[in-house]
DNA sequence: CTTGTTGCAAAGGATTTGCACGGCT
DNA sequence: AGCCGTGCAAATCCTTTGCAACAAG
C-alpha cells in the first residue's frame, strides 16, 4: 500500500476518526503538490470557491499527518512552519541557498551511515534525524563576488 | 582573543555599537550559563532585583549575539527559539533523546567531511549546517520495552 | 551633542482553542 | 443518539516594533 492516501485513509479509520471531506481534500492537494508547503500556502491552494475550509481544519489536518508518520514539519530559516510529504521509501535531506533559497533535497548513504555509529557509540536508538546544510549556490556565490552586499549574509539569513 | 565577552566589545566598537551595562550583563550570563537557552530563561536569569532589563532587551541582544557570530537559534522541537553559544573552535551538532529529552552534543569529521562533498557535488558553497538526531536514550529505550506508553512517541516529540 | 539603546506597551504573526453546529457511524 | 470534526472568532504564545526618555561615545 505505497499511495499516502491510502495509508491516510487507513490511519483513520483505524484510529477510530473520521474520513471527512475536508480531510480527504488537504490530504489529495498536499500530496499531489510541491514540497515544503506552509500552512498559508496549503489553506490556499485548498480553499476554492466551493470550498469553505477554514485554517484551523488546516492545521489540525497537518498536524494529523504529522501524527500519521505521513508529513514532517520543518522551521528551515524562517518562523512559519513548512510541511512535506514524507515517504519512507524516500527519506531525504536540504541543502539550501542562502541566497536565493533554493532548497536541493540531498541523501548521502555514507552520511546515513555514519550517523547510526554516532548514535550507537552514545547508546542511543536512532529513530530520525534531520540535516539541513546552508551554503549559496553557484549563481549566488558569483553573485556575491560581483556586489558583496547584494546578497544578504548568512548569519542574517539564519537569524529568523 | 578567545573570550566571547571581548569578542563581543571587539564586534560592538567595530560596528559603532554601543556597550551598554545591559548587553554586557546578558552576554556575561548567556555565555558563562549552560547551553540552549531560551529567551524566556535567559530573560529569568539576567533581571534580578536591582537590574530592570526588559524582555526586548533580551531579544535584541539574542540577535545581535547571533549577527556577531557568537551565537546560533535554534528550533529543536518546541517553537520557541532557543540559542547557543558559539564558538567557533567547537562546532557541533545535536542528538536528542525523544523520551527525556536529553541533549548531547556531538561532532563526527567523517560526517563533516562527507557534507562538504555532497554540497560540492551540487556546486555549492557550503557556509554551515545544522544536524540533529532524535533517538531514544538507553533508559529510555530499556523503559518503552516495560511500557510502550510511558513515552511519547517520536512522532509526537517532533510535532511541536 | 549625536546617535544608538532601553523599557514599556502595543502591534504582529503564527498557531491553538472554545464552542455551537453539522455530519458520520 | 453519540461522538467526532468543522468554522469561526477569540485567545495564546512568541517575537517585533514605535516611541519617548536616556546614556554611551
Amino acid at each position: 500500500m505505497r499511495d499516502p492516501l491510502l495509508r491516510f485513509a487507513g490511519y483513520i479509520t483505524e484510529n477510530g476518526l473520521k474520513n471527512t471531506p475536508q480531510r480527504r481534500r488537504i490530504a489529495e492537494i498536499f500530496f499531489r503538490s510541491g514540497k515544503h508547503l506552509s500552512t498559508e500556502e496549503l489553506y490556499d491552494m485548498v480553499r476554492g470557491p466551493e470550498y469553505g475550509i477554514g485554517q484551523a481544519t488546516v492545521y489540525r489536518t497537518l498536524k494529523l499527518l504529522c501524527r500519521a508518520g505521513l508529513a514532517r514539519e520543518h522551521h528551515f530559516g524562517d518562523l512559519t512552519a513548512r510541511y512535506e510529504a514524507l515517504d519512507e521509501t524516500a527519506h531525504h535531506d536540504h541543502l539550501i541557498c542562502t541566497g536565493c533559497g533554493k532548497n536541493v533535497e540531498i541523501v548521502d548513504e555514507e552520511i546515513e551511515r555514519q550517523q547510526e555509529l554516532v548514535a550507537a557509540r552514545n547508546e542511543f536508538l536512532l529513530t530520525s534525524h534531520r540535516m539541513v546544510l546552508y551554503g549559496l549556490c553557484r549563481e549566488c556565490a558569483k553573485k556575491k563576488k560581483t556586489d558583496p552586499d547584494a546578497l544578504s549574509s548568512p548569519a542574517d539569513y539564519k537569524l529568523r
